[in-house]
Formats: C-alpha cells, structure tokens, sequence
DNA sequence: AAGGTTTTCAACCGCAAATTT
DNA sequence: AAAATTTGCGGTTGAAAACCT
C-alpha cells in the first residue's frame, strides 16, 4: 500500500540485518512481514525478511548436516509425497523444506554421478531420465493428507 | 602458491494460494 | 464479490567455499 520506491538489497545477509530482523520480529511476530519489512528500515522485501527469518533465524532449527536417520526419512517421505519439500519438511523438526530439497538435490547427482562411474564405459545403451525416480505408487494417493498418523 | 574446477547452499524468481480490503 | 495485497511453495541460480592439480 504505501509503497517505498527504495532500493533494494540483494544477496546475503550480514550479521547486522540479522540482529535487525530478529529484533523486529520479536516486536511484531512472525508474519507482516510486509510491514515489517518496511518499518524495520531494511532494505529488504517482506519476502525476503521472511525467508531468512524461516530458514535460518527461526529458533529450533537445527543446522548443518542431517543425521543418517534424517536423510533416511526424507527418502522415505519423498517415495509417497514426491517433491512436497514443505510438507516432507513438517515431519522433520527443525528442518526446512529448502534444506531438503538441497539434500535431495545434492542425492541425486550423486546417484548419477555413481551411475556413471559403474555403467560401462564404452558403451552404456541405457540413458539418465527417468533413473531415480522410484515408483512408489504401489501405494496408492491414499496417504495424502497430513494429519493422522502416517508413514 | 595459484589459478582453475567442482560443490554447496542461501537466496532469488515466478506463480499459486491465501488473506485482506 | 472481486480486486489487491501478502504469504507460501518449488524450481533454479550464482557467489563463495572447498577441492584439485
């Protein structure tokens, strides 16, 4: 509504946008982020204040690599639900669907790049698409929705 | 030591969904 | 009810870190 025609940083965060941020979110809360973004002086969108505020101020998350039992989840979920990074990422506390979905990501070039390195190297007659993706679908969509105790 | 290459991962974009006016 | 604004999602990118040689 009020619209600010102010210049907008890019990239990453310093440390002190990130003390900025998280002062202005313990004033007004997690969400307007729109406002928030503007009476917080960052040169920021809300967008963006939001996005640094979920996946990496937000207290509890945890950082760094996932445990074995993490990823091991993740592949799982990942067999039902497919790239729901979000909805994957609410059954791993202190996880974020982008953290997953780099994990995901970062998995499957390594699955490739293995394939690669095992499949002749002459000639190998297969092609990559299709390699990875499993087909779960011996269960059917009934396990959709979230609620209720699944997987 | 240095410069080129690969990997990582935080942050961007566009669109969709939700919420507000 | 409908238009406008805000929030959330998933795919993708690129700068810096890590890794060669």
């Amino acid at each position: 509504m009020i619209k600010m025609k102010e210049e907008k940083r890019k990239g990453a965060w310093t440390e002190e946008e990130d003390k900025q941020l998280e002062w202005y979110v313990s004033l007004f809360g997690e969400r307007r982020w729109d406002f928030l973004a503007q009476v917080s002086g960052l040169k920021r969108s809300g967008k963006s204040c939001r996005l640094r505020w979920v996946n990496y101020l937000h207290p509890g998350l945890k950082h760094g690599r996932m445990s074995p039992q993490e990823e091991q989840l993740v592949l799982q979920l990942h067999s039902y639900w497919g790239n729901r990074w979000s909805q994957i990422a609410r059954k791993l506390p202190g996880r974020t669907d982008n953290e997953i979905k780099n994990y995901w990501r970062t998995r499957m070039r390594k699955i490739a790049q293995e394939r690669k390195m095992n499949s002749s190297p002459a000639l190998s007659s297969y092609n990559d698409t299709n390699f990875y993706f499993n087909e779960p679908q011996s269960r059917t969509e009934r396990e959709e929705e979230e609620e209720g105790g699944n997987y």
